[in-house]
DNA sequence: CAGGATCCGGGGGGATACTG
DNA sequence: CAGTATCCCCCCGGATCCTG
């Protein structure tokens, strides 16, 4: 379960998943959609979610290729969860940097004496 | 938010904040709790939710000393969340098993020729 | 366009030993 | 009991370049 919990928990699949809420999206796409992720990780990303069987790798062979990502049944099961957990990072975003900051004041590093 | 999602969809902490759910609990009793969690991860994981406000850590003088861990209104409002995702690891944890084993017929690793 | 290959530095994380 | 302190290895993950 912890190997789940690793692949599902993580921040990225959380992003990807979220993202193809009700719809079928690119490469290309994915990675705009997805702010901050390097090809190399979402490529990744990618690779487990499909080993997972949370969705489906699609290649057409077309030029230039086209690939398309598509939650599976079992992908959808995760829907409500991931974006449970997604909407309450961006919802206290702000309130969680503000502790952060108030530990680090309460909390000061280390000096060299 | 990626910081944030980076936190809470950790595994350790959806553990740890699942274990701390209607009660208080001991950093021993929290080790015993989550099981495979080494001492180091455990002390980590906890330092990282009490800055961020998601449990209060409250020691008391005693001997042999006593460390309680409790979520705060913020960690409880993650609980719903976290237990989510939690559960749905390990409902789906043989499912998963299987399309790890089937993904890896499918896709065998390169033989040296 | 959708990646694969490679290099590389930093940090995750276990094991173990020690302490207030 | 509840950590801290090291050691150390591995792998994450970004940057860059290359390919079908």
């Amino acid at each position: 379960m912890l190997g789940v919990l690793g692949v599902v928990g993580d921040k990225w699949s959380i992003l990807v998943v979220g993202q193809l809420r009700d719809r079928t999206l690119r490469f290309g796409e994915l990675h705009r959609a997805v702010t901050g992720i390097s090809q190399r990780m979402l490529t990744l990303t990618l690779r487990q979610l499909e080993r997972d069987g949370l969705l489906t790798r699609t290649v057409y062979a077309s030029v230039p290729p086209r690939v398309e990502y598509t939650l599976t049944e079992l992908g959808s099961t995760l829907l409500d969860a991931a974006t449970a957990l997604g909407e309450w990072a961006a919802a206290h975003r702000e309130e969680i940097g503000d502790n952060r900051r108030r530990y680090s004041d309460a909390h000061p590093p280390r000096s060299r004496s």
